[in-house]
DNA sequence: TAATAACGAGCGTGCGCTCGGTCGTAATAT
DNA sequence: ATATTACGACCGAGCGCACGCTCGTTATTA
């Protein structure tokens, strides 16, 4: 269980039970959330997706938006797993960095739907919730800088350490825009 | 009045009186959505936000959903008027160009939080309007390419006719992906 | 005075969420 | 081995409420 799970209470006691209870939901939900939207989608119809009652729901969560802040962690730790057990490392920082970008776009499009389920109902979570997924977010940039840092120190890439930040930003947001253009580009 | 406003029908005769009145419901709106959302703002809400009653707000339109197509095409029409009146014809095809590209950018800058709005709001339109707003983005896409059309026929750049609309669509998402990440770039 | 615009109380609906209760299972007593 | 108790996951009808929307009435205009 991650710190996201562990933070929302519930009625039920066994701990490996709530996971796999949770998982059931988070799976349901993100379903129908990129189907539907968050407000479309009704808690009612995320419980008998899989054949749990409404009440039985509830002992696992508080509100529904309990569920939206799980399917958002989810998602996050989706890409993240993803990403950092596709990064080899080896001596070539270089050839590290390209397999890394490599990787990240084909996560990306992979994850498309998740990813644009995140931007646009990310501002219905509370302050606190937003923050988590925000930092999520930096966490991601972080392993691209990290990759990135490498190739500056052993000079294969001749760019300020300051840069290396806004560099990797560059990298994440120009994956997102691939996701997001889709309906654009997708007939090109 | 424009075309997506002349669709939605209204039970007030007065042509005049109902463009008056539907800017005084966009301006409400507008403003609300980019506060809370659309689906967290009620019509109550909008209607007493500039002192109109429910009924007469329900003279004027038919859903809620009918606001937010008013928003919408609101939206695209500030951006691409604001684009088209600042571009300025002269001989130098490299210079507009760059023209167009710097006040897009400033554009885009002036109107982040509307241009949020339409990519996290736009899939609760129904498909009908969703296709409305979508072909308004091309058009703008439409504007950037023809100004790249002129730099590559008197060779000031030299790029294959076909990747015009490529790299229009570039430079667009460029401006939206700073919109973006605001969130992460305003601490740099 | 007829036509049209503005009004706002109230209707119906569908939602998130609750709560009193059932039932299978495991622990304990007989 | 059987009976008894305790527990806790599961249930789902139904509550309350807030929302989108209506419609009969009143005010305004021409």
């Amino acid at each position: 269980m991650n710190s996201a799970t562990r933070r929302i209470k519930s009625r039920v006691k066994n701990k490996d039970l709530i996971e796999v209870r949770r998982n059931e939901i988070v799976k349901a939900a993100v379903e129908l959330f990129v189907k539907k939207g968050f407000h479309k989608t009704t808690v009612r119809e995320i419980s008998t997706e899989f054949g749990m009652s409404m009440g039985t729901l509830y002992d696992y969560i508080r509100t529904k938006e309990d569920i939206l802040y799980l399917v958002c962690d989810y998602i996050h730790n989706s890409t993240s797993n993803k990403l950092r057990s596709s990064l080899t490392e080896n001596s070539d920082s270089l050839k590290n960095l390209k397999d890394a970008i490599n990787d990240y776009f084909v996560i990306i499009d992979e994850l498309q739907d998740y990813l644009l389920l995140l931007y646009q109902e990310t501002k219905s979570l509370d302050k606190k919730a937003r923050k988590y997924i925000y930092n999520a977010e930096k966490e991601l940039t972080q392993l691209i800088e990290n990759i990135l840092l490498k190739c500056i120190n052993d000079k294969t890439i001749n760019i300020s350490r300051q840069k290396a930040n806004l560099v990797a930003h560059n990298i994440m947001v120009a994956g997102h825009m691939w996701a997001f253009r889709r309906w654009v580009l997708q007939k090109e």
